[in-house]
DNA sequence: TAGTTTTCTTGACTTTAATCAAGGTGCAAA
DNA sequence: TTTGCACCTTGATTAAAGTCAAGAAAACTA
């Protein structure tokens, strides 16, 4: 949890006392599409994938690697049915927190949404920098960032889900990979 | 400034101060990519375009209307250079205050942050739909989702900055548009 | 381990968007 | 008002990604 603003040990503590462990099993559901979500969690071991489903297809739209915190932030502020379904790829250790005690612990102090906010303007950078990508670069481009950026996506993720990620189809990011090693 | 949180009358006075007003003539750049930036703007009229330079070519990336704060926050946070320009669109009044006074600000009492903590919540939401759209929906449904979520970008901006945006060439918006209106 | 299922790769073909180039339109400046 | 320039539209062509289908490889399960 240090990862972005460290706070003193005894807010820490504080803040650590509203997370409860839970343990989830591969394959399971976190947040299911059209969920209401009040928590904010933090997944300590694993990683995890969102999807939306399109016209009964699974589509990938993130993914979350431990140590991370997360959230559908869109469904827990706006109050709206969760628009992406959280899956665990592996049994996982988290913790989850009710965000009204977040919320408060947040008021109480000036400096104990620090940690909060700057984990907004990170998440904010890194939806940007996506969204710039997918407008300016070609799918290979995309896919060499990734590679670049998040290799841990790419050796332990399966194809098809990197595929929908880049926004392609999972037959076109083979060839691009047969292309790739083909040109090396 | 109350389309968030609304701060006690003695509060936005305080934030208020910190602000100092200028005008910018169409045209002009605010932001320069490759800048340094340390302010924060409120932008009161007029309309701006955030654009990258790629091979030569300006690339409109983003849209700001009056009346709303903005600024390069990866360049702000990150003390990077801009990744990208932001040109006035049209003569403008708006405000700009150092960053660093706005940090005090919010450090100097719990309830001070909620705003940018609002916004930067608020601006999360919209990158995430936006990348979710990309990766998700043809050029023409993402055409029609902006037309329906954001009617002023289309009555107000020339045809080529809404077709960057959506990640098209300009001919093919062309074409989008023809074929819409025949249909209809 | 053997067998089953899922995922990945590959080829042939289709669809879609990009590119290139020409002509038209409309706005802006003189 | 006229002229010039920037922008948009359109058509022809090219390039790229999507689709469909079959077979190979890998992963899971009994």
């Amino acid at each position: 949890m240090d990862h972005f603003y460290v706070l003193p040990e005894e807010d820490k503590k504080q803040l650590a006392a509203l997370f409860t462990e839970s343990f989830i099993r591969k394959k399971n559901l976190l947040i299911r599409e059209g969920d209401l979500v009040d928590k904010l969690y933090f997944l300590e071991s694993g990683h995890l994938r969102g999807f939306q489903n399109r016209d009964g297809e699974e589509i990938t739209v993130s993914f979350i690697f431990a140590p991370a915190f997360f959230t559908d932030l869109i469904a827990l502020r706006q109050k709206t049915p969760a628009l992406v379904s959280f899956q665990v790829m592996e049994d996982s250790r988290l913790f989850a927190a009710p965000f009204d005690a977040i919320d408060k612990f947040m008021l109480s102090k000036p400096t104990n949404s620090l940690y909060y906010l700057r984990f907004l303007e990170s998440l904010n950078a890194f939806y940007i920098k996506r969204t710039f990508s997918l407008i300016c670069d070609s799918p290979e481009e995309r896919y060499l960032k990734l590679l670049q950026e998040r290799p841990k996506v790419i050796e332990k993720l399966p194809l098809r889900y990197i595929a929908h990620y880049l926004g392609i189809k999972p037959e076109t990011l083979s060839r691009i990979r047969r292309r790739l090693k083909e040109s090396s």
